[in-house]
DNA sequence: ATATTAAATAGGAATAATCTTAATAAGAAA
DNA sequence: TTTCTTATTAAGATTATTCCTATTTAATAT
């Protein structure tokens, strides 16, 4: 905690009672975790924050490399993971469950070969739709109906 | 045109006079669009379409690999794009362009065998933040002052 | 051509996320 | 400590997205 805190003064942000108070409630938070879990949350120790400043500081924690966003399927909003390295999620479309891919094959040395000198590579956001193994079974019967394409 | 109706045909999925105004609005778009858009489009048309039914369609689309939905950085929703294959997008942090990544280094074949038999892909979706060329100068002098990172 | 049935829709309610602005407070300087 | 500057905030307005339900309609069977 104070690490972080030290981390926000070298980058020019405020130290603010919300942002402490954000901060504290990741540690409450499980794995991945909603804006709105953290305003709950918060809302306990200081029943006068405002949804805005939620958002406004995950975004910014986001930015700053603290927490990733993970795009949850059909626009169904984000959630955020507390790790300070990128890496890849297995999201199933039927239970929601989210699985990191450790061995990751997304390298961003290979990344920043790709793009050249067209463009300056802050971070990234791989997230892959299918089916868990468990939902697989279920959910293959319901596809047959609809056909939906799946990858071999 | 004829060929995606006879392809919802295969799907089971009606096709509906909504569906086909929202297919043909989909010409009238850029590479890149957004719900809004293909609402005000398609309102022309049928002026008693509703937004549920432009979103529902839309990720309808994008399940049955119609189109792909591109996540915008700090969650400032998605736009989508239409393709039949998935490949990584450069987004700058400073103009909002979108740049397509043609030499993907992510392949279909070594994400299956990273998961193994855990998962089961149906699609996937790479977004690469960051600064485009046009961008980095002024962005970089910018981001000094809030010291974010960059990856070299 | 008509009836049947289930998917798809419109409309509006509900929820999620962002924007605007005036007030507050953190950090710097005196 | 006190003042000053400006980032940050709360509050509420606005916009974006999804949900709910009665109605409509595409596809099928008669």
């Amino acid at each position: 905690m104070n690490d972080i805190i030290i981390f926000l003064r070298e980058k020019n942000c405020r130290v603010t009672t919300q942002r402490k108070a954000i901060l504290n409630s990741l540690a409450n938070c499980g794995q991945y975790f909603s804006a709105q879990e953290v305003f709950d949350d918060v809302k306990r120790a200081y029943p006068d924050v405002s949804f805005d400043t939620i958002y406004r500081n995950l975004n910014l924690f986001s930015m700053l490399g603290l927490l990733q966003q993970i795009h949850l399927p059909k626009g169904d909003g984000h959630v955020f993971e507390i790790t300070e390295v990128p890496h890849p999620h297995l999201i199933c479309f039927n239970c929601g469950k989210i699985l990191c891919v450790d061995n990751t094959p997304v390298e961003l040395n290979i990344l920043n070969k790709v793009v050249g000198d067209e463009f300056t590579i802050c971070r990234y956001s791989l997230e892959i739709y299918g089916y868990c193994s468990k939902c697989r079974a279920t959910q293959q019967a319901a596809n047959r109906s609809l056909e939906l394409e799946e990858y071999s």
